[in-house]
Order: C-alpha cells, then sequence, then structure tokens
DNA sequence: GTGAAAGCGCTAACAT
DNA sequence: ATGTTAGCGCTTTCAC
C-alpha cells in the first residue's frame, strides 16, 4: 500500500515509474499488441505498486468504445426483473460487455430520462423491457445508432430486435385451459397500472378467449401498491364474499395468486374441486407453498440470455442468425390449483 | 425525427444548425453561465431537432466530473437489496447524482473485480454492502479519493463512513426475547454461506447470549440454492423429526421463516405454543402470511437514504454531522410467532 | 453575453 | 517490440 494521492494516478505516472513510454503501459494493460514479458512484468509491477486504476473516461473517448450495455427495465423490487438481469449478467460474463441498470417505475417519462442519460454515456447496446415507448424514446433508440433489444414482450414492432413472449398468447393459452377444465365463472385480479403493457396484453388475450366460449369475467378487482402476497389475500377474500358462486380465479401475478391461495386454503376452500386458481410469472417462490399454483412460465432467464447474446453478437460484428423477433413460448404449469 | 446517423452528433453539430459557438451550446445545454433568451432558445431548438444527445464521455473528461455513485451489493434476488438501493435512488434524485449498481455475488475476487471497473470510471462516490473486503479493495477504496460508504453492518472498522445496523445486537436482542419468553430448546437454520459475514455475526451474537443463559443451540441446519421457502419447509420438517422437543426455530431469513411457518401451521402444530419461531429482516412478504412471523427489521430503506445523503454531502463540500459511524436500531416485531 | 485556445487522459495510426 | 503524434468531444479559463 502506497499514500493517498490527491491527484488519481495516470499512465504517465506508471510510465514514470516503470521507465517504459505511456504508450507501451498502455498495451500492457490492455493485453493488446505485442511487448516482451520483461517490458510486460516492469508496467505490471509498476502499475500494482503504485495502485493504478486506469481511466475509463478518458480510454473510451479516444477508442470510441465504450464496453457498457444499457440494460433498462421498469422495476426491481418485481423479482421478475432481476431475473433478467442475471440471465443478461451470465451471458455478458462471456464477453468484454458489462451490463448498467437504468429504472423507469414503469413511467414514460421517466424511461425518456433514463435512457437519455444512458445514451449520453455512448453504450455499445441497449436492452430494454417493453414494446411501448414515447415518441422521444423511439427516436433516440433508432438515432444511438447501436443495437436494441426489445425484451418481455413480442407483440407490437420492434424498433431493432426484440425477444419475448406473446402475452396475448400467455392470455390465451391460460383461458383456453381454464375453459377446458369445464370451469365458468371466472374472476380476475391484477394491477392497477394502465402502464403495464404485458398485463394488459395478457388480461386482453384471455378475456377475448372467454368470450369466443361465450363466457365473461364474472369480476374483476385491481390493487396497488403493499405487499403484493397481503393484497392478493384481501382481494381474494373480498371477491369471494362479493361473487360466491366464482369457480376459477386467475391472478396477473404469483404473488398475489400466492396470497389468494393462503386464503381459501385457510378457509377450508376445496382447491382446485371448489376454485380452481392461477397466476403467471413462474416464480421461484411457489415451490414452497403448500399447494403448487397454476401459472405460466414468462421465460425471464432465458429472455435475458438471448438479448444478451444478441448484443454481443451484434457488437462482435456478427449476424443474429434468428432474425429480428425472437418468441419464446410460455409455458404452462398445472401446479395442483387447476383440475385437469 | 430525422435520418439516421451513421456519426453520432457532437456539439459542432448543433454550434452549426444554430449558427452558435460550441462554447455557448455547451452553456445553453447544461444551464451554465449567462445566455440571452433569444440565444438559448435557438441552441434549445436546434439540439432537440437533431435529436443531439451530449456526450458524457467527453464532458466528464473535460470537467473531471462524473455524476456516478457506484453502489456495491452482493445480490440483487435477495428482496434486501433491492430495497436498500429504492433508498439510495430516492435520495440521490433530489442531487445530480445517480447511483450505478454492481454485484458481487457474495464473492471477494468479484468484488475487487466490480469494485475495479466501477472506479476506473471516476465516480463521485462509492456505496459498498458490508466492512469486510480483501486487501486489494481496501486499498482501492482507500486510494480511490472519493468519498466511501459501507453499508448494512457495523460491527467493524469502516474505511470512511459507515451506516447500518450492529448484527451482533440483533442477534443478541432476539436472542434475549426468546429467553425472556421462557423458550428452552432452540433450533437455528441459515445458509450456507461462510462469506455472509452479517449472518455470521447474527447467529454469533444469538449464540453467546443464549450461552450467557446456559442455553446451546440444541439443532441446526444450513441451506443453499433453491426456493427459499421450499428450503425452510424442508430444513424445518427434517430438523423438527430430528429433533422433536425443539420449542424454537430462529431462521436467519424471512423467506426460510415463511417456509418453516407454512410447514407447522400445516402440520397443525402449535405456533407459537408448541413452537415459537421468528426470522429476520421485515420483508414485506411477511404481512400475507397467515400468521405474522416474529422478526427483525434491518432498516434498509433507512440505510440507503442515510448512506446516500452522506455521498451527496460529501459531494457538495458540506459535512456530515454524525460522524463517520451511523448506528441505527434493529427493531424487534414480534409478530405472532414468538409467546411474551 | 459570447468566443478562442488549451487540454482532460487516454488510444489509433503511424513511425522506427 | 517500442515510441511519437494527433486528436477523441467536451469544459475550463481567459479574452473580448
Amino acid at each position: 500500500m502506497t499514500n493517498k494521492p490527491r491527484r488519481p494516478l495516470t499512465l504517465r505516472d506508471v510510465s514514470e515509474a516503470s521507465g517504459v513510454s505511456e504508450m507501451t503501459v498502455s498495451r500492457v494493460l490492455r493485453n493488446k499488441g505485442d511487448v516482451s514479458a520483461a517490458t510486460r512484468q516492469k508496467v505490471q509491477d509498476a502499475a500494482k505498486l503504485l495502485g493504478y486504476v486506469p481511466n475509463k473516461i478518458a480510454g473510451a473517448l479516444a477508442s470510441q468504445r465504450v464496453n457498457l450495455v444499457a440494460v433498462i427495465i421498469p422495476s426491481l423490487g418485481n423479482m421478475v426483473f432481476p431475473e433478467v438481469l442475471s440471465g443478461i449478467s451470465e451471458t455478458l460474463e462471456d464477453t468484454d460487455l458489462q451490463p448498467v441498470v437504468g429504472v423507469t417505475d414503469y413511467l414514460p417519462e421517466k424511461e425518456e430520462k433514463v435512457l437519455f442519460e444512458m445514451l449520453s454515456w455512448r453504450p455499445s447496446g441497449v436492452i430494454i423491457a417493453g414494446l411501448e415507448h414515447s415518441e422521444a424514446s423511439q427516436a433516440m433508440l433508432r438515432q444511438a445508432g447501436i443495437p436494441v433489444v426489445e425484451i418481455m414482450d413480442t407483440d407490437g414492432e420492434p424498433i431493432d430486435h426484440c425477444v419475448g413472449i406473446s402475452h396475448r398468447r400467455a392470455g390465451r393459452k391460460m383461458a383456453e385451459e381454464i375453459i377446458a377444465a369445464g370451469y365458468k365463472r371466472i374472476g380476475f385480479m391484477g394491477t392497477k397500472m394502465p402502464l403495464d403493457h404485458r398485463a394488459r396484453k395478457r388480461f386482453e388475450g384471455f378475456t377475448r378467449t372467454l368470450a369466443k366460449a361465450g363466457i365473461e369475467i364474472a369480476d374483476q378487482e385491481f390493487y396497488s401498491g403493499g405487499s403484493a402476497l397481503a393484497k392478493g389475500r384481501e382481494m381474494t377474500a373480498k371477491m369471494i364474499e362479493r361473487t360466491p358462486d366464482l369457480d376459477f380465479l386467475y391472478y396477473s401475478n404469483d404473488m398475489i395468486g400466492a396470497g389468494g391461495l393462503l386464503y381459501l386454503l385457510e378457509q377450508g376452500i376445496d382447491v382446485p374441486g371448489k376454485v380452481g386458481l392461477a397466476g403467471f410469472n413462474g416464480v421461484e417462490l411457489l415451490d414452497g407453498l403448500p399447494r403448487r399454483l397454476a401459472t405460466m412460465d414468462a421465460c425471464r432467464r432465458e429472455i435475458g440470455q438471448k438479448a444478451a447474446r444478441i448484443i454481443a453478437a451484434l457488437n462482435a460484428g456478427e449476424d443474429v442468425p434468428d432474425g429480428p423477433v425472437i418468441a419464446l413460448e410460455p409455458i404452462l404449469a398445472a401446479g395442483d390449483t387447476l383440475r385437469r
């Protein structure tokens, strides 16, 4: 350890300490170009001794390359997004790229701000949740001249590439399953979020498919804020009381579904005999519940991986073989709360 | 919208489009210095029309100022850390600083790597979880010449500032409560993570306090990987079978505690009559459980807020009034699973 | 209120 | 294998 520097160390300091030109020091520190083993050693020793940390700002400006990938998601509290993130991280770990996360809170204006902010660092690519963006955001993404992958959703027109599932299809599949199982009086519970387009699309796919079978949603309820588990519980209690003849409850996410499940079991209600239940996402948490909630896997980790791979490929000048849209298939997990 | 540029736009482009010098354009875009309203308007129009996004790389290099705060945490999957993050974000939103997150997966080597990487962007400050860091990491933090706040824990020597709770104290308080309630045969369940120093310290505080009362942990079990809820369930089943006379189960986090609670209730075991239960963290999820699990609040959001405020103050050249160490008090929430 | 010059710390490109 | 030169796109400083 050496003493505290007021001024951060520069390449020049390492150069002087090692008696090697700045350029060669730079080469050693980046493992670029041919440098003799002896020189390399000298430089590495000096750098380590001084505690030199390269200045990426300067490096990036000079090389016009920034190894950052902007990842823009609505929230970190949702479990869903951290999982997408790990898919991205683990894939980028094989490259020299690094994810940087920005959070929008489901607000288009904030998305715009975050995007602007991130683009001003000139990242090598953008991975952004959703297909719905403000005009300004779309313009920025197009103008940026870097690979863009929109994730989570495939119901719409991607700017560049896109990886996700069709939430309309997910809603439809669930509806088909429910109809096939013979349920008729269906209640829906979800979030009060007009800006959660994916939840909206699932709901649309769901209701339309029911409609074709001559079924209408018998009751619905929306929540915002608070513990999702507790809200699922409350909403379920309220709805069961208000509409006692319901025989199925479809939840827009697993967490409220879990709350509902716990409530019904406590009440001694027969699940799935009297009331069937389903959520959405396929979160790991469900494994520990008294009964496995029926759900639909949103392929979160895989979406992250595929998106990252696209950015990495494009960044390496390679082609992306699968074309601009990758639609993954949402898989139903019937669990124990949906009779068949 | 204009056409796609191969070359990103520069200040010069805006300057030419508006007929104003680069320097004045720069002033307008940063709201710095006096610029006439007319000129300002011209510049803003041109910038918007072109879709100019400033290059922060160049700006940062020239000004030697980067408005980024490096936030280094072990994991995003843990619920705990996203909450700390929101505390940080919401506080930094009142400043011109921005958090950038790095994840270490509880690995010192990865921490070192992430730290190095982040410091090479010359952030204005560092917020990092824990007080235990490799020699190299400590050296980097000291050398960086920027404010450093270590968070979550106060049991140890901070490099610069530190905000958190004493996990030894948290363990001790819980033990005292359990002893006072008259429980005697105590089992412990936790994670198999030698590198989770905070969990370790809680355990130490816990066992030492029990020891003083002449009580020894009657059984223990550790897990790694998988759904925490399911693991809590499994471990609890195993432990209850192995050591049937246990009258209290202390879990190192709420999620496994919740799993245990669900299991015991299913088995019709009287909680907290026959067996008392407690977890740690005070996660929101607990609100939706059939019974409120006893827990201890780790003050996560507040820690984030306070840490961010310290960085912001130091960055603005202000003093931090509270001194280098801020120890928050972990508050017990007895819930319904700890008889009193 | 506005502009011109210098330079932030690196690396690309070109010597040697 | 190593060194030299120029300049990345801004902002600081100083002049007008």
